[in-house]
DNA sequence: CGAAAAGTTGATCTACATCAACGTGCGTGG
DNA sequence: CCACGCACGTTGATGTAGATCAACTTTTCG
């Protein structure tokens, strides 16, 4: 699953790590990255970021914790639609779209630091390379899309758990973060029921199937999922990751763009 | 639903109609778009365009007709991910990834006409602002997405179906088409279930309730599903347009690169 | 310590899947 | 031009994954 040693991550921002996947940023692009992690802020769970059907106002890089990108249906239900990481931009439509269709709101303490819209213009403007690595960064969100999309329209709710967990302790692992040491996924049920398209109790007993198959933790304390056995979670799901997309910009885009 | 009225896109092609949506094309934009509609070939249907698991050989611009876009389970199961009309850009990800996790497919005859991936990434790097509306048109195809699944997730089979045919329906009126006209859709019924997540028999069932609502045509040649009453599809299913991001790109956007 | 958030468990219900057979229209080749 | 075959669609009977309703723990936190 690791082709390189992972990276622990406490040098490096999490915003240099996740670039640095597709391509080796040279000073200068570290110099425009730390525009993006100028003063940062801590919210504490459960804040509101982006408010649906609002206006953008800044636009943001997560710096720790997790969030939750959501929508909101005008039933009332909700689609949870992807979680946020370190690293991961807020906002950044505020240079393309006028109006919000989504939310996205905290689940753990975060840090988080805003920084000007405009920032990400001037990169397009001034450092292509650097611009095609957060279109990059984009279209693989969009893949982690699509590839959830199948999740919900075509596995069982067994599978689609699996699925998530697995893409979830991947994602962990490439930050130097491993969810097999014990650490519990900081995921409410109810969140984890709106994002499989479940109901709340059909996730709780999801979860208990997998425990009994000694997949996950049997934990007592009765909170959070804690990973145990995650080659039988891929197996459960058929997991397959060429969806992830972990390789870098194609060597003749970099030439083409770069020189 | 149309502010303006519609283009009838006969003199303009397809793809300038649609970056016309996001900002006003001067000429040298139409210059370098020129480029993308070179030579153009013309496919059956149920021709496939890519493969999934393979590499991106080239891209292509398709000029006329519908495609799929798709992805294979390892099971064989399929989940179609969203349709392709004219103007939409074919494996522009041969600039960002290696392997395709995705297929792609026509669902009727079609012209598509391929250009080297190299033009887009030298538009990145002479034409900013034509970069970007490439960057909003595929921001706006996740946005799709994103409601696609707030469908799968959260909806019920009705409610899908609904959505599904309205956002057709709205897309094409930009397009200067009208679904009311009593043109039926191109997309087969089991490609309909793969794509909302449903079996076959069950959109078969769910056509004809909405049949005998009168929101669809009740066509006794069995073939095609035709519109009746948009209005009240929109109401079946809470429509909201948000999502469409039917808006231009901010002005100011627009000068922080253009300048 | 008390209240709210999070999770569990059991009973019942239903939207949708599955299985199976049959109708309809279209294209192709003889 | 007819006949065969196939893609597409319909219909009915039955099965089941997961929803819903409701009561009850357990944990967290003010």
């Amino acid at each position: 699953m690791n082709d390189r040693p992972p990276d622990t991550g406490t040098n490096k921002s999490a915003l240099v790590l996740k670039l640095s996947q597709c391509l080796d940023l040279e000073e200068e692009d570290l110099r425009w990255i730390v525009a993006f992690e100028g003063a940062s802020e801590s919210l504490p769970a459960g804040t509101d970021i982006v408010k649906q059907n609002g206006t953008y106002e800044s636009a943001a890089v997560l710096l720790e914790g997790w969030c939750m990108k959501y929508k909101l249906l005008p039933d009332g239900q909700r689609q949870v639609v992807n979680f946020l990481l370190p690293g991961a931009f807020i906002g950044l439509h505020a240079n393309l779209f006028q109006v919000t269709d989504h939310a996205i709101s905290t689940l753990t303490r975060c840090r988080v630091s805003s920084f000007e819209p405009q920032l990400v213009t001037r990169i397009f403007r001034e450092r292509p390379l650097l611009a095609a690595a957060i279109v990059w960064d984009h279209a693989r969100e969009e893949a982690l899309l699509m590839e959830r999309l199948a999740s919900l329209g075509r596995r069982t709710a067994y599978e689609r758990l699996a699925h998530l967990l697995v893409e979830l302790a991947i994602l962990l692992s490439w930050r130097g973060q491993d969810l097999r040491d014990g650490a519990p996924l900081p995921i409410p049920q109810a969140v984890v029921a709106d994002t499989l398209g479940l109901s709340l109790v059909h996730v709780s007993r999801t979860i208990q199937k997998l425990r009994e198959e000694g997949l996950l933790e049997n934990n007592n304390n009765h909170r959070g999922i804690v990973l145990r056995d995650l080659a039988g979670l891929m197996a459960v799901c058929g997991y397959d990751e060429t969806y992830l997309h972990k390789s870098r910009l194609p060597e003749k885009t970099v030439k083409s763009i770069g020189g």
